[in-house]
DNA sequence: GCGTGTGAAATGCTTCACAGCG
DNA sequence: CGCTGTGAAGCATTTCACACGC
């Protein structure tokens, strides 16, 4: 079965947001709610349940700990998981300090860099090895999902690289579109072009209040 | 006319491949070529091109000249854009030295902070801000769009105090949804689920390619 | 009642297929 | 002929609306 990518990017918000309600002590919610809170609708929230064949809501709405496990049983391994980073320069290490301080589930486990002063270093805990190392490293420590943080003109050739060494899926911060083979899942996440996107509609909707 | 996101998307995608083109001495792009390097079809790029009402493709393709002029026509202010960036911890900064040395169409023109420590303090060329100013700060610079890099915990609130001071359009990185006005354009990104979504489907293909 | 689960309708986006033109 | 521009078909996702259970 094919599950839509728009309805991962849900679950997993909606994930953050039971465990905001756990955290205050709330012990269901009813899909109105969780939809305010996320954004969406109530129809768009009890389908997208369907695909965790939840059937755990009652009269009172869902079981905050019930939905919190069916979550956790389709996004997380149940191992937890080790991921990679490709590149230190500026953002890859904004990257890494981010993510250092995220939860158990995912876990920056290790870097990559092509230059000599990077290679052997720690950041934010996390080794920087050099590419010769990276088929060696990516299968000891099972990693499946990479960050790329390289250079635009590089970025294509440090992909194909990755892939031969056995990932399956790329989170993309480089701005170029990854030509990779299909088996091969790519986010990208274009800060730029998301900046020129929101200007362009911030624009327009001024251009409404106006008139 | 609304004009679809995904179609702003993928225009300011191909402006880019478009100058690089150009960049190599190329005149003229036909839209299988276009396609292509975009990752997309040849029917979807010149539906987008129906957008930008075009009209200016010949028997041999695009003049890459013409669409560059007309893509700018459509996305960019003829004046320039400033636009702001709110918080300035670590993801602020590297947010800052990211888009300092981007192209002149948007500048990162101010900054916002509540610490006093960082009021005054300059960070890549760009002068941070206490709340008191933000009113009179953007009306002066005529900023309407804002990057959103506060902790979560804030976002909410600093999002409404921007849109009272006039944003319509916010580029959040804070890992909660916002609830704003219709008026204002919201664009979300958030790492730690894209991380996770590409981790969930790596995982998946992986299985597959097992089988 | 009140809220879930789900067929069925509606919407919106993408792809097809072909007329038209240089 | 090859490539654009576009009506029409095809898909995917979202919303509606209502039966069912507590």
């Amino acid at each position: 079965m094919q599950i839509p990518v728009s309805v991962v990017e849900r679950i997993g918000q909606y994930r953050r947001i039971l465990q905001d309600l756990k955290r205050d002590g709330t012990g269901t919610v009813c899909s109105h709610h969780l939809a305010e809170r996320a954004g969406v609708t109530a129809a768009q929230v009890r389908r997208d349940m369907m695909v965790l064949k939840s059937t755990c809501g009652t009269r009172h709405g869902y079981p905050i700990d019930c939905l919190l496990n069916r979550i956790a049983g389709m996004l997380d391994n149940p191992t937890g998981e080790n991921v990679a980073i490709a590149g230190t320069g500026n953002l890859g290490r904004a990257l890494l300090a981010y993510f250092s301080m995220s939860g158990p589930r995912l876990r920056v486990a290790v870097a990559f860099d092509t230059d000599p002063d990077k290679i052997g270093r720690v950041f934010n805990g996390c080794r920087c090895h050099g590419p010769d190392d990276m088929a060696r490293v990516m299968a000891e420590q099972g990693i499946r999902t990479v960050m790329l943080a390289v250079p635009a003109r590089s970025a294509q050739a440090v992909a194909e690289r990755l892939v031969e060494c056995g990932a399956t899926g790329i989170l993309n911060f480089a701005p170029v579109p990854l030509r990779l083979p299909a088996h091969v899942f790519v986010e990208q996440i274009d800060m730029t072009l998301a900046l020129e996107k929101v200007a362009f509609f911030s624009r327009r909707t001024s251009r409404e209040e106006r008139t």
